[in-house]
DNA sequence: GACTACATGATTGTCAACAATTTAAAGCGC
DNA sequence: GCGCTTTAAATTGTTGACAATCATGTAGTC
């Protein structure tokens, strides 16, 4: 297996986690084969997800494709108008703030967690993740290091061994691209080359305080990336997005 | 039905942030009252639950309960067996462990952002329902006052106004419900009439150290009621408790 | 008597056709 | 040309029937 099998491996094993539901098998299909488009920011936010279309290149049934459909609904990354289909989900600023908000407090009890249950052998599968994320910013390969960013978060989520807070950081996660996709700057990306890797020292060091203040950093070095300032761009239907027509200051 | 309907009110209010999604609303119907089934303890684990006959009962098609059937799942208050039906969930004792773990730091969480963001009014509805509750339980009516607990706590997530930490909780509490079927104890409850109101005396004083503490302790509290000793009951099939064959020591 | 093989019934999984609703466009009067 | 009504296409929502799978009970054999 490849590099990119490699990744897409722990991306099926995070799914399983969060939506671990077998259903049908073939509706299981679909919905990580959507959910891996909209990690990849490969799904605009407010496109229309016509069944019909869904189920013909899928090569299945309109039943399983809507399945599917429901369950990408649950998790806010599509939203469901009766009688008029189903949209990728166009994320508010407010979500967007209620996300990051909760995401410190569920990676800060991770990294808490983390300190007390990780093995070595934990510890040093994780560092190779983010060594390997490094080299993969370093070669400018951002499609290849973001993805790798997200597994060591969802990595480090699974080896401390809580499902439950595992799979609410697996939820926050598979949502964070679509609140990037509608409210990303154009600020330059803030230094967080090594973060994984100083928030690994701490945890190996046994200082738990140390590993929660980096890691709280480090969510905010990934919310400097988006705009989310109250009142900035509240309930419009996105169509000023679309045309390019934000950043105005009020 | 009178009393359900009162209580389910604040509880409908509750599901809609966790599964907003108004699906078919026919589906949406007959999730609600399986999952407030399932809050009032009337379904017991392991109870296989057919399409059919759930389809009969409701007056609906098979496929609006299977949809029902399918969001249960991602709640993990069902399990589902591919080609044999979907069961009553039976959650283990390291499952109850987790969720009781992930609670503390929610709550943690919650409490902490309520010191900052509760009104005056938010603090007065709140103990209002708390005094409700204790009058409840000094009048021995205990369904009743589980029932208020259950939307102390969610309302006073609510009102801090985060809706993925309210998400979140509200999962949480759902599946409380399971686990203490599963792992119940005999032993009395530990004292805990006034932890809620105590909670709000802090979040009111500006003591969000305080209010952190005790809802810890609170949260300690509810776990004392059952039983989630490591290695006790790993992995049975549920028939020792079924018999009442459990509680024998090693 | 215990075990295996088989037949039966029940339940889930799949599918295509039909109905209801919405969106878009064409037609028409002003 | 503009606005309203009517018509048509496209899409979602619903229903029932059919196929696949599994559990149960029965007969047969060692």
């Amino acid at each position: 297996m490849s590099e990119v099998e490699q990744a897409g491996d722990t991306r099926d094993r995070a799914a399983g986690r969060a939506g671990k539901a077998p259903s049908t098998e073939e509706s299981q299909r679909v919905f990580e084969a959507l959910r891996n488009a909209v990690l990849d920011q490969r799904l605009p936010p407010g496109l229309q997800l016509k069944e019909q279309a869904l189920a013909d290149a899928f090569g299945v049934n309109r039943a399983v494709v809507r399945q599917a459909l429901a369950r990408l609904e649950i998790y806010r990354l599509v939203t469901h108008a009766p009688n008029r289909g189903v949209f990728v989900a166009h994320p508010s600023a407010a979500e967007g703030r209620d996300l990051f908000t909760a995401r410190r407090y569920i990676e800060a009890a991770i990294v808490e967690l983390a300190v007390e249950r990780l093995t070595e052998a934990d510890i040093a599968r994780l560092r190779a993740l983010a060594r390997q994320e490094r080299q993969a910013y370093e070669a400018q390969d951002v499609r290849r290091a973001l993805r790798l960013s997200v597994d060591f978060h969802l990595q480090l989520a699974d080896a401390v061994g809580n499902t439950v807070l595992a799979s609410f950081l697996d939820e926050i996660v598979t949502r964070m691209p679509l609140v990037v996709l509608a409210h990303r700057r154009e600020s330059p990306p803030t230094c967080m080359l090594d973060d994984h890797e100083r928030i690994l020292d701490a945890i190996a060091a046994g200082d738990a305080s140390r590993a929660r203040a980096l890691m709280i950093e480090h969510v905010g070095h990934l919310e400097g990336r988006v705009s989310l300032d109250r009142g900035a761009q509240e309930g419009d239907s996105g169509i000023a997005r679309l045309l390019g027509l934000e950043g105005g200051g009020p």
